[in-house]
DNA sequence: CAGCATCCCGGGGGATACTG
DNA sequence: CAGTATCCCCCGGGATGCTG
């Protein structure tokens, strides 16, 4: 289809980057991607907390988004193979600043308070902050 | 806290990035607020295709975060800007970034396939890719 | 080994209407 | 002007089980 309508010109291209990248995973993967070609076991071991079937949809996502490539060698053990494309390399320095801006960020802020990560319970105990301190001027 | 488990080390500090700048408009929002303080209204023009729900929320999140510091002017007509702070800007870069690589996405890709704008229906005949084309290999 | 299939859930995200 | 308040829908994401 490739924007049809003629209009929506997107306003902001981060949407689009968004759009490709967003999802919990697809960054992560990448980076994971960086360091070379690697089949499906390699990458769930180095995402341990990813399940089987996000890794599948995420590659898949990928793979038709144009970063990676996959490739399937029909043997006896089936072995299937993922790189990056030279698009998904393209990511190479953004997904390093965002990882270093994560430490970072997790050094100085601590766990990000409005998405709680779902499956960290929270040590109960923690009695969330409110917000409600609001900066009033005049 | 910082990780008082002492496991769980997230990996991939890249996932604490999405978890902070993760949703369809974060970044896009920081974006526009790198041009400077501005108010509700303005943000919402230069985000036409953000309901003002979501940029509240959204708002609202990345305070949270301590990316953007918002101030209230209890004036007749409300006054409300918002800013970014110090962590939110340390992002610059990255956005630029993003910003630059989802205009040069578009450009060479198209618009992304795999994550379908849902609100735009498809225009009923495109049968749905099929991804099927594996690359095989020997 | 590398995956689909299935079931399930929460919340992200949108539209609209109302308010201080 | 700058929000809340509702309602609603979809899909990201997880768990588990089965197969070529």
């Amino acid at each position: 289809m490739r924007n049809t309508i003629g209009e929506t010109p997107d306003y902001c291209a981060i949407e689009t980057a968004m759009e490709v990248l967003g999802g919990r995973w697809k960054l992560a993967i990448l980076k994971q991607l960086l360091g070379g070609t690697q089949r499906f076991s390699e990458l769930k071991r180095g995402l341990p907390r990813i399940t089987q079937r996000m890794l599948t949809r995420q590659l898949r996502e990928l793979e038709a988004d144009g970063l990676v490539e996959r490739t399937v060698y029909r043997e006896v053990p089936p072995r299937v193979e993922y790189a990056l494309t030279e698009t998904g390399r393209s990511l190479d320095a953004i997904a390093g600043l965002l990882d270093a801006w994560g430490h970072w960020y997790l050094d100085t802020h601590g766990r990000p308070t409005s998405a709680a990560p779902a499956h960290a319970p929270a040590p109960a105990g923690v009695p969330a902050p409110a917000h409600a301190a609001v900066t009033a001027a005049e």
